[in-house]
DNA sequence: CTTCATGCAAACCCTTTGCACGTCG
DNA sequence: CGACGTGCAAAGGGTTTGCATGAAG
């Protein structure tokens, strides 16, 4: 995640109405940086680790900040449990890796799209697999 | 979803060791005839309508069943509402309406799968918008 | 200064589990 | 008849909320 899409992305918080804190924002580039999904507890563990102490509730307000503009989606696994992936503002598709969970971006998907009486809003194209780090080693 | 597609379903969950049951086949009938996505509490309010009295915990364990056998697959709204689609068991597509629910499968799709290292086990792509109904009205 | 963000802990609610009983094969 | 399914109610745990305090604009 580079500088300029942290900056789009806290350009659209603010356009939300939202207040960029000095933590929100140093809690969004850590989870834009990440570069793969995780539940909100790692998030928070991750803050931990890098010195920030933002309370659990302060990381799930900041999702529900980033879902609700679409800078955030989440995935629910088969076990159930949830992920989200940061989204930088644009369209695009993901690679998510099932081993280590990273999170490649796919600017470009040709998809062609099905006619049907159907009026599409949105689509999601998501592949999960294995990526060439976790191909050869197991997940770190 | 027709009997052959049930039984089909029916047959993949004798072959993982399930039993089936007279409730279970209710039930799965039930959940395959709806043609909607549904949280599993909306499924146990539909199987008392249609006279069955399935407990809620059964109802979260054929789910749990469905799931690990493929035969269902769960669906994280932005609300965080979890939905659950009966997915015949044959690779395809959905298109989902926002508005009522409804699911329809899309047999083929025209995908470009990128070219990439990452070995792809398993992709989704899920359209979401409006029913050719549901343009045209409110939601049932 | 008004509005919104934060932390903490309690409250919530969806989901899961334990147990006794019934049923499938 | 042994293993699995079911219902009920209680337990569990991730998520949300209320409230007092502090920062943003």
């Amino acid at each position: 995640m580079e500088a300029p899409e942290l900056e789009a992305a806290a350009t659209r918080l603010r356009a939300a109405g939202l207040r960029m804190t000095e933590g929100r924002r140093q809690l969004l580039g850590l989870f834009a940086g990440l570069g793969r999904w995780c539940t909100p507890q790692e998030l928070y563990g991750a803050a931990e680790q890098a010195g920030l102490h933002p309370g659990l509730a302060t990381v799930y307000r900041l999702i529900e900040a980033l879902v609700e503009t679409g800078l955030c989606k989440p995935f629910i696994q088969r076990d159930r449990t949830v992920r989200y992936v940061f989204c930088p503002p644009r369209h695009h598709h993901h690679l998510i890796c099932e081993a280590c969970g990273r999170v490649a971006d796919l600017a470009e998907c040709r998809l062609v799209l099905p006619s049907s009486e159907f009026a599409i809003r949105e689509h999601a194209v998501d592949f999960f697999g294995l990526c060439g780090a976790c191909r050869a080693v197991p997940a770190p």
